[in-house]
DNA sequence: AGTTGACTGTGAAATTATGCACTAATAGAA
DNA sequence: TTCTATTAGTGCATAATTTCACAGTCAACT
């Protein structure tokens, strides 16, 4: 839809993050930024945020700087942010239970509409508002509800098997909550959410940036 | 301590994989594993992942492949993961109680050993095993229990500023999980678990890759 | 012992991403 | 009106990252 073609993956990566800074300024009240500000909160050059945004259009005032509500305003339409999107989740154990009950999915768009479990003495029963499902409703509930969007919170070792059930049923967005390495299918894009993964990136420093200081 | 310098962070930031893959290898029983094989299970190129390894050393067998124990005990060590680290948690909250809860820290070598929060009503009580202490303890609690590494789990608009206190406290890697841009200092690591922001970066794909398929 | 097939480690090439530095535009001051 | 101070957008240079492709090594088999 007259997107344009080839936008690197890594800005893509850096949109929404833009986008949550404006919206901080936004309901500040700041009007104007300029990509130098921008850039300052985001610990990113400004030349990298201007390059960014050119990819889409141009969105600036020279001398002045981006208006606040404007820039937010392109960059969530461009990011279809602008919109609401169906989201289903599976597993609604302890994990699946706090996800559902999370305020700050929401007021962002993201709506959880249903919810999948396998476990016959949860299915039947309702959770946070929803009714949840059993696992062969999956497919139909897609459909009927246009749910885009899979939220897995279910133990490690299925979570492979419902991703995959996800991606039968045509999902292309997929977030994760397992510490596993997913295999997807071409097209779809999964995300992890995987704290014990994120410690362990950090933990080769401080190993070795050891200098007394 | 003899590490090379100059690793590139994106090489630092997939050696975790790595180890995840080569943990599950090792506990089904797997003894050689190609970079062919592994590249496979990652999604990238084998070349990328014995690039990867060279800036340590040399650990296969040419002709052969690696040795899944062995290298999951070098990767370990050069990560810094052969060892235990003490995490203090800031935010007993539900999202705090829901971490201290989570039994995927221990295992991997990573203990909450402290919890901090600022309200009066918690400060005291026992949660999770932890006495939950007030957030003017935080200092004296560091040096005495070798905390390393801090936990962030209040409110985004208390964040940044139990941010700065981890970092003068000498605290050099923060995992928050408030949806915010924390703002760091020179020479500590921060890592974001934002689900939301996870579910923006791919709407993008859901909102321009809609072929009919 | 020699041959074969597999697979690592690594320079070199290709690709991708970042940052520089300049031009053009804009607002406000003089 | 002219001058000054800003700052966007962008072509180009640089830097970083990924991939290629091949020499070298190893184990198994004959």
């Amino acid at each position: 839809m007259g997107m344009p073609p080839g936008v690197p993956e890594v800005v893509v990566m850096r949109l929404p993050q833009y986008i949550r800074i404006l919206s901080d300024m936004l309901a500040r009240g700041v009007e104007m930024v300029s990509s130098q500000q921008l850039g300052e909160m985001l610990q990113v050059t400004p030349a990298q945020i201007r390059k960014d945004l050119s990819y889409f259009g141009r969105f600036g005032k020279q001398g002045r700087g981006y208006n606040v509500q404007g820039l937010l305003a392109e960059l969530k339409d461009i990011m279809g942010l602008d919109r609401r999107w169906n989201v289903g989740l599976v597993g609604v154990g302890r994990l699946g239970r706090a996800i559902l009950s999370y305020p700050g999915f929401a007021p962002e768009g993201f709506h959880i509409i249903a919810a999948f479990d396998s476990d016959p003495n949860l299915v039947g029963r309702v959770i946070g508002n929803l009714n949840v499902q059993s696992m062969n409703e999956l497919d139909k509930a897609v459909k009927e509800l246009d749910i885009s969007i899979g939220i897995v919170a279910v133990p490690s070792r299925y979570a492979q098997a419902v991703i995959d059930r996800l991606m039968d049923c045509g999902i292309k967005a997929i977030l994760s909550y397992a510490p596993i390495a997913p295999q997807g299918q071409a097209g779809v894009r999964i995300r992890n959410i995987d704290p014990v993964l994120s410690l362990q990136t950090m933990t080769f420093y401080l190993s070795n940036e050891a200098d007394a200081g």
